[in-house]
DNA sequence: CGGATCACG
DNA sequence: GACGTACGTGATCCGA
């Protein structure tokens, strides 16, 4: 006994816990507690158990916590881990269960105020050193290597559960370049953002370790500064050498902390086996419950939570942070599906439909748009593998040899119907706008119903950028969350001019397809429904996104009317002076060519004309865009003038006025755009085919087709917009007091600027104030408003500047949401609306830039954004209470809503919508500014504004 | 199919 | 060690 080796365990619960929420599935316990840190945490004091009996495992072992965030390093540098932000609401109350489960596992858990567990794990660690005890780091925390190595025969290394490896002298070096001893000077050098340890600015890992490997040491590096010769490195090592000697301390780890407890009270033999096994109980982790009790060994590979979280909690694994574990669900089996092809059947699946009370629905069709599109069958699931495809109009084609025998669509409408108007079946859907539009085409009402898009989009929106597995679509759906390829629509219908309808696909391959959209569906549906709950989605779900469904759906069936007679001459008289144009350019060139192609246009005007200033982009060519030929024309270069009248002709007749035209619905004469509810990472709505929130009003010539926009007659266009909603967000939510007594007042927002910041309001301190107002919406740098403004960057910072000192919430406001950003790798909006920013931390300077710009912008449009949305939710019950039953909302741009409704209408219902516009944010958020609301009525949109 | 351009909030 | 600047969209055209 006298001479076994000791060995001394020091686990770093704090940052284990935190690695720990981030690579594990969210997990709660059977009350709802969210527990997926805590139970990684306990799989991985159950693997240290697990080696009490092995050569060279523990025989004393204690778990170290950090107490609270202060330290003695904030009084050598206040701003020490100043940037970190509060953790995940999620995992807040999974702190306290780790202590408890420590407790369960009946081991010491150490933690002492003012101290960092760093601190006291560096003295507990030399103190059993110098007993001549080897120790063990269960950490993966770089400061921690310092540590690392032996004296007189005792080693200290380190050990990282998550990946599995040991970490000692040669892992060291090869991570820093260096040797244990040398860390901190490295260290020193790089900083950490994390725990805003400012090292030096513009140092990283790679130039740090080199110049520590080559001087020898952190002062030998300093010291070498003077005879470098002149770079931006020497400047910075000269200028910021301060920085770096208050980063060597802050990096130091205090090693002569007073123990609060002996190392002999850390003695270990066996685990008893209560209180652990109750604590197990309590969490439903049965699966360790079980192991409990038979003492078996290895960890299990299934437990009741979820089989993939046991294997991946205790290694490595490589879970990512929107994947759920798999609930036990057998695999997808195509061939199990029925086709439903007799009214009995039919019934028959009705039926359970109402017992089960939740069923997955998919509709087949003939086309894409939902307002042209004929129904060509449903399909319906009601578990894993159990599910239906009810073909209603297959057939016409010689692909069969006679007529299948199908339900009658009428009738099978008649039977299916109560199911779904049924209040207590819940019904659904991947992207149930479009099923909603198909089926109220042919008088079938849907409620309640659920919507796996937009789940998945009020849970992941943003994860995944460039189109990179960020998707809300259900193959991207069934392969991330599923594993699952279904089948896909080209493999049944083909592609091309070979493709054919999906009402000509034979019954059985029908049936595999349309059935998997609904068995998939109700597996997504699954797994993504508990995730609302767990990650704090489930507000903006319920009380903003899956009421506005139904909502939107019926606004694209309402659709818009147009004059198309006056559509028709508007493209008329643009095409004749888009030919004039023509002409008169390709005089000025000297020879004719293609006026759209901005390749053979830079030619012209910088090889051919000769003209200065040519900036060829990174794809080679000129560019010629507004602002570009906007100079060429201040110098005296007419045919830019000539361009750009074309430019903007062309542009209006091909996407407006000709477009508008072909959108016409023949079958309702309006044009019914669709609104994409997941296309704006941020929560706006996006429109398509056709596009209706661009619609030209910048420019007398564009505002022309505002005027093709109509009420029937007897009716009036009302246009109801927010007035300046972002800035009176940003206002509210930066605290910015001078702004928000300006909203209070009804004062002119951009005035009150300029004369904040140039004392004066003239024409052009206004018109600058605003174009800073929106820089700071969006993000701001100095080179991108000094762009704008058309000032040097120097100036433009001043401005900047300026602007910070006048409202100070701001410049908090967008550090804040910065820092909160890279902790928790998402921005969230007043309604607790998540947008993930996945490349806020890329070593891509630019992209990082990009991704901090949208993030400061993100929180701002999309509050505005969930903000209409309640509104729209509650515009139509707000109207019908108020006996407005001819009132119809058509359109949403973003911060305005458009209505069409008798003129008799127009006195009461504005006061309506005014009222619920102003009020949207209530009751779940207190603004402390008012929201603003114009409202214009006119006999086109043009003449509402 | 990607880039350039330009329409909107 | 260089990069390249305002956020969010969609439609159209050109040209590889």
């Amino acid at each position: 006994m006298a001479d076994q080796k000791q060995h001394l365990y020091l686990v770093d619960g704090s940052s284990y816990i935190f690695r720990a929420y981030h690579r594990l599935p969210p997990l709660t316990d059977p009350e709802g507690t969210p527990v997926g840190a805590v139970y990684g945490y306990t799989t991985m004091l159950w693997k240290l158990a697990d080696d009490l009996d092995a050569a060279d495992g523990p025989t004393h072992l204690a778990v170290i916590l950090d107490k609270d965030s202060k330290s003695f390093r904030n009084d050598i540098y206040p701003e020490y881990k100043a940037n970190r932000p509060e953790p995940p609401e999620d995992l807040r109350p999974q702190f306290p269960l780790i202590r408890d489960a420590t407790r369960a596992f009946s081991l010491p858990c150490i933690e002492e105020s003012g101290l960092e567990a760093d601190d006291l794990i560096a003295s507990y660690a030399r103190e059993a050193q110098r007993q001549g005890w080897n120790v063990t780091i269960v950490s993966s925390d770089k400061d921690l290597m310092q540590l690392i190595g032996e004296v007189d025969g005792a080693r200290i290394d380190m050990l990282d559960t998550m990946k599995s490896a040991r970490i000692y002298i040669p892992e060291v070096e090869e991570k820093f370049g260096v040797p244990p001893e040398l860390v901190g000077d490295v260290l020193a050098l790089m900083g950490d953002s994390v725990d805003n340890i400012p090292g030096i600015y513009g140092i990283g890992p790679k130039t740090a370790s080199k110049l520590v490997a080559e001087h020898g040491s952190l002062t030998a590096a300093l010291d070498s500064a003077e005879d470098m010769k002149k770079s931006k490195l020497k400047e910075r090592l000269l200028e910021h050498r301060g920085d770096a000697e208050m980063s060597r301390v802050l990096v130091t780890l205090k090693e002569d902390c007073d123990l609060p407890q002996s190392l002999d009270e850390m003695r270990i033999e066996k685990i008893p086996e209560e209180p652990l096994a109750a604590f197990l109980a309590k969490h439903g982790f049965t699966s360790l419950l079980k192991r409990l009790g038979t003492g078996s060994g290895s960890p299990e590979r299934t437990n009741n939570l979820h089989p993939a979280a046991a294997e991946k909690a205790g290694d490595a694994g490589d879970v990512e942070g929107n994947s759920q574990p798999l609930p036990e669900m057998p695999a997808l089996d195509r061939t199990a599906y029925e086709t439903v092809q007799t009214v009995d059947r039919l019934r028959e699946w009705a039926q359970r439909a109402i017992a089960a009370r939740l069923v997955a629905v998919d509709t087949e069709t003939s086309a894409l748009d939902a307002m042209r599109a004929d129904l060509v069958g449903v399909s319906l699931a009601l578990g894993p593998n159990d599910a239906c495809y009810i073909p209603l109009a297959h057939g016409g084609s010689d692909m069969f040899d006679e007529k299948p025998d199908l339900v009658d669509l009428g009738e099978a409408l008649t039977i299916l119907s109560p199911m779904l108007a049924d209040a207590s079946v819940t019904k659904v859907f991947q992207n149930g706008k479009y099923d909603l539009n198909v089926l109220a085409r042919y008088g079938v009402e849907v409620s309640p119903i659920e919507d796996t898009m937009i789940v998945s989009f009020d849970l992941d929106a943003g994860r995944g950028q460039d189109g990179i597995g960020g998707g809300h679509g259900m193959d991207e759906l069934s392969v991330r969350h599923l594993d699952h390829e279904p089948l896909a629509f080209k493999d049944v219908c083909g592609t091309g001019k070979k493709a054919i309808p999906f009402g000509q696909v034979p019954l059985s391959r029908a049936t595999e397809y349309a059935a998997e959209d609904a068995d998939v569906t109700w597996r997504l549906f699954q797994h993504l429904k508990p995730r609302l709950a767990i990650e704090g989605g489930t507000k903006v779900y319920e009380r903003v996104d899956r009421p506005l469904i139904p909502v939107v759906a019926q606004m694209e069936r309402e659709g818009i009317k147009v004059d198309r007679a006056r559509l028709a001459k508007l493209s008329e008289e643009f095409a004749k002076e888009i030919g004039r144009l023509e002409g008169e350019i390709h005089e000025l060139a000297g020879q004719e060519f293609s006026v759209g192609s901005p390749k053979q246009l830079g030619e012209i005007l910088f090889d051919k004309l000769g003209y200065k200033g040519g900036k060829k982009g990174k794809s080679g060519q000129y560019s010629t865009d507004q602002s570009v030929l906007e100079r060429l024309s201040g110098d005296g270069a007419p045919i830019a003038n000539k361009v750009l009248e074309w430019r903007q002709l062309s542009k209006l007749k091909s996407t407006y006025t000709d477009a508008l035209q072909q959108a016409i619905n023949p079958d309702t004469g309006r044009v019914h755009t669709s609104y994409s509810l997941v296309g704006a990472q941020t929560g706006r709505l996006s429109s398509t085919d056709p596009n209706l929130q661009n619609i030209p009003i910048r420019t007398a010539i564009g505002r022309q087709i505002r005027e093709a926009f109509v009420p029937e007659s007897g009716n009036v266009l009302l246009a109801a917009d927010y007035s300046q909603i972002e800035l009176r967000l940003a206002a509210h939510m930066a605290e910015v007091d001078t702004l928000k007594e300006a909203f209070a007042n009804r004062e002119d927002i951009h005035s009150r600027t300029a004369t904040e910041m140039f004392g004066e309001v003239t024409r052009d301190t206004r018109a600058r104030a605003k174009t800073i107002n929106f820089a700071i919406l969006y993000g701001i740098s100095r080179w991108g408003l000094a762009g704008r403004l058309e000032v040097e960057p120097d100036e433009a910072q001043d401005m900047i500047d300026t602007y910070f000192k006048r409202f100070p919430g701001i410049q908090r406001y967008i550090m804040e949401t910065l820092e909160t950003v890279r902790e928790c790798g998402y921005s969230e909006t007043l309604f607790g609306r998540k947008t993930w920013f996945p490349r806020i931390k890329s070593r891509n300077q630019a992209e990082r830039q990009g991704s901090e710009r949208a993030a400061i912008n993100a929180p701002i449009q999309g509050t505005s954004a969930d903000i209409i949305k309640r509104a729209m939710v509650r515009m139509l019950p707000a109207l019908r209470d108020a006996e407005l039953h001819d009132v119809r909302m058509l359109l949403q741009v973003h911060d305005e809503l458009v209505f069409e409704l008798p003129e008799s209408d127009v006195e009461s219902a504005s006061k309506v919508i005014e009222q619920v516009m102003a009020d949207a944010a209530s009751p779940s958020v207190t603004l402390d500014v008012p929201l603003a609301v114009d409202i214009g009525t006119g006999k086109s949109w043009d003449a509402a504004h």
